[in-house]
DNA sequence: CACGTAACTGAAAACGTTTACAGTAATTCC
DNA sequence: GGAATTACTGTAAACGTTTTCAGTTACGTG
């Protein structure tokens, strides 16, 4: 494997001048340096361009479950946008484990040039954890702490809880239940008070037996359903706070007979494959995960350029919109 | 951020003294080490390490598209395994082309120590670009070249295209329908080979008509579906190469009306998310997605370990067991 | 006590690259 | 022609870590 001074010696200049060439500058004999860069098929070595720049052209993403669709989904946007400015990944998945996050970061912190982190707290420890790391991080879905210290990539949560609670109140339902995630957790909080606040300002309640927080995982969905099921209380309607608890709550729903929408009109936040060819297609508010990903690395890919260029710029809040997908898990509730 | 120097200073003996201690050898004043390390919060610079050592504890994992879920799967697989050695991954997207994987593996090769490749070609060219990395490689799925110059992991293609045709065979099909993926690829070929050899055997031919050869993709799984139906050559049973294709057909299968297993069985390779929610839940051949990871990643540990104790190992050749999940989408084929 | 050995130490060099500084040659201007 | 400026060069040091080699100290044995 050739080096630079293998080159240098081949052109018959010093290695300075290769690097120099390297970067862009001018040198005298160009075309013998590019030959022999080419006869001896040399690339620089990252590991020593990164020890002594301090900058290594790599971007660590933290997710909760890379195998999660959505999550695999809006790493596959982030790498399409560091890559064409010639940075790639390195990612890890955190379980939505503090620890872990905090283990993979302060082992690889000082490889990477900053972080893309869909972080497993909101806590104060995380944000202490995140501004201790002295790269650019921009946050995505979810904060940490109180100051607006990264920047931050989401989708609209509110636009879509509002949308969500606005379908089912044209539709006439007026006894709903809602599945929602972790409160600690910005779509679990917002996308759960806003669904609750637009059906509290058309004068309806959603009754505590009929509200059910947890992970955002299938097998809480799965369980929240059948309580549901179990508590027979007469809602005519649920809205679920993502595809993962809502592929579970399909599950039971499907295990205990309910139909949908006959007897249970059933509307989630995102999307998932195949939930066009279910026996009832889901009417879902669905988020582009990929333009969220493109966005998340646009801000990194910036903050980055800000650092070499000496640039101050305020921290960036982006929202990405969201649309309702009607299709034909929601009906009117029935009259009997 | 401290450095080894900062740590050997305040602990009152040389740099060299530092890095003896970390790398488990005894030193003499090891608790003024141990307290300085924690005092200051050192670690150890892994580009300088990498550059040293020219070990990095990185693995290069390059998969057709990380937004899958199949191999956001595998690549999951692969992380959990390396991680417990203290190995991290890099990833990226290949998008079914080996200039991609050229140049991702060109511009990182130097700061990883092994690579895990969905290769998208079967070809000597990607051959010889792996064997030219002097890394240790795995291949997964898919081989490359006729020389066995890598570790290899799969799954028992022809053990599961064994059991579809069977199954098939068994309710009694006769006139069936195959889509299956690049016959260059190995379990586009094994798969479509042993399906097709297994009814032979059984007195059953699968007419030209009734076969359709392309991309392991879901639009070309749509179009394959769409031509058959248009082509309506009385075929009873289709068996789907794997499970993206397979989502493809089922949308075309559902958008033209036809009754699965009505009018049509079906049968896939691989499994998917809520298969079992479907009007007709599909019946497959599940595989271990995690475990194949494993299994990749374990290959690799034991190649790198191998490079550092200077042991020779013949190549290996893993095949993990598939196994057929029955579920509603295959009946017998109606008598009328 | 003298000698040999074991255990540890620190200085220096290595890994591959970038770049500051001093030097040289060529060009431009007065 | 001489001085100033520009454009390029190579040497040496930097980045943070590991490890070789020479040196020192302590211990055991005859």
């Amino acid at each position: 494997m050739a080096n630079i001074h293998d080159v240098a010696q081949r052109a018959g200049v010093s290695i300075a001048t290769v690097s120099r060439m390297l970067s862009g500058e001018n040198i005298r004999n160009r075309a013998a340096v590019e030959g022999a860069i080419a006869e001896l098929g040399y690339r620089p070595n990252a590991s020593a361009r990164g020890l002594r720049l301090g900058r290594h052209h790599t971007i660590a993403v933290i997710v909760p479950d890379i195998a999660n669709p959505y999550f695999a989904t809006l790493v596959r946007g982030i790498e399409e946008r560091v890559m064409t400015k010639g940075f790639r990944i390195i990612v890890a998945s955190s379980d939505e484990q503090f620890t872990a996050e905090r283990e993979v970061l302060g082992g690889l912190i000082d490889a990477v040039d900053a972080v893309a982190i869909v972080p497993a707290e909101a806590s104060d420890r995380t944000h202490r954890m995140l501004a201790d790391l002295g790269k650019p991080v921009v946050l995505i879905d979810r904060t940490v702490g109180d100051d607006p210290e990264f920047d931050l990539v989401h989708v609209d949560n509110a636009g879509g809880a509002r949308m969500a609670a606005e379908h089912l109140l044209s539709l006439g339902h007026r006894r709903i239940g809602i599945i929602s995630g972790r409160q600690e957790t910005l779509p679990g909080q917002v996308r759960h008070k806003v669904f609750l606040d637009t059906l509290s300002s058309a004068g309806v309640q959603v009754e505590p037996e009929d509200t059910k927080i947890g992970e955002f995982t299938r097998s809480f969905g799965e369980r929240a359903a059948q309580e549901m099921i179990a508590a027979n209380t007469g809602i005519t309607a649920v809205f679920v706070g993502n595809n993962t608890m809502a592929q579970g709550a399909l599950l039971s729903l499907h295990a205990a007979g309910v139909g949908i929408p006959g007897r249970l009109s059933f509307l989630c936040f995102d999307d998932f494959d195949l939930a066009e060819l279910l026996p009832s297609p889901v009417t879902v508010i669905s988020r582009p995960a990929i333009a969220e990903g493109h966005a998340a690395a646009d801000l990194l890919l910036a903050r980055i350029d800000d650092l070499e260029t000496g640039r101050q710029r305020k921290f960036m809040h982006k929202v990405l919109p969201v649309a309702l997908t009607v299709r034909q898990s929601c009906a009117a509730p029935a009259t009997s």
